[in-house]
DNA sequence: TCCTTATACATATTGGTTATAGGTATGATA
DNA sequence: TATCATACCTATAACCAATATGTATAAGGA
């Protein structure tokens, strides 16, 4: 059987964490579950995947992290910064961009040739 | 400035290239220009991105290759066989299966939760 | 009680693919 | 004759997702 995410994945992460994050906080496990739902199951990332992603981010000041212990349990809570915003905005074009570069590709009628 | 493609490109001159040629041959210094021009500027896939992709889909047979002798010069016609429109049929599927899914993720309006 | 599952975090390594930077050679144009 | 466009090519770097694995606690079932 095929894998979940065959290729086109890309930039992905960054872009949909950011997104998410943007509207509410929240912390990893539930990120990737949000992640999963909210695509309608068709982005199911991988907590190796979405852990770094998150790392990474806050690193780059474009997430903004603070731990919480529930029910004896740590969460770390993340949102995105104002920085964040302003990155997911440039995600977001770059991918409509490259998106409707492909669907130009994709949809041209054959017979135009 | 940007870089012409930021992200989100992987799969895409596999995609593209297969896409291109199961409409009409094309060789490589044609077909690069056909991507670019096509999407409309949205897609700019350097020499060294699409002469490997070339001959990567040959080798698996997704490509078949002729050569041409047009005004002493060399040219190596493209177009996809068979297998290759199968496999097309896949990735286009995979890619708009990614897509919808990014979409869902993007366009949820915030007031939902 | 014991076992399994779900929760919640983490990272090291691998693998796949695009991007970059070069290189060769011919025809056309100024 | 010098430059640009054409037409091919490849090696290396850089980037990122995927995989595999590890730790630890809470909850639920047998």
């Amino acid at each position: 059987m095929a894998k979940t995410n065959a290729a086109f994945m890309s930039g992905i992460p960054e872009l949909v964490v950011l997104r998410l994050l943007s509207r509410s906080e929240m912390y990893g496990y539930e990120l990737i579950r949000a992640i999963r739902l909210t695509s309608g199951e068709s982005i199911v990332l991988a907590e190796g995947v979405v852990y770094p992603t998150l790392h990474g981010l806050e690193q780059r000041g474009l997430l903004k992290a603070k731990e919480k212990l529930v029910k004896g349990r740590l969460r770390v809570y993340y949102q995105t910064t104002a920085k964040g915003k302003k990155r997911l905005v440039e995600l977001e074009n770059d991918w409509h961009r490259i998106n409707n570069g492909v669907e130009a590709i994709l949809r041209r009628v054959v017979c135009q040739n």
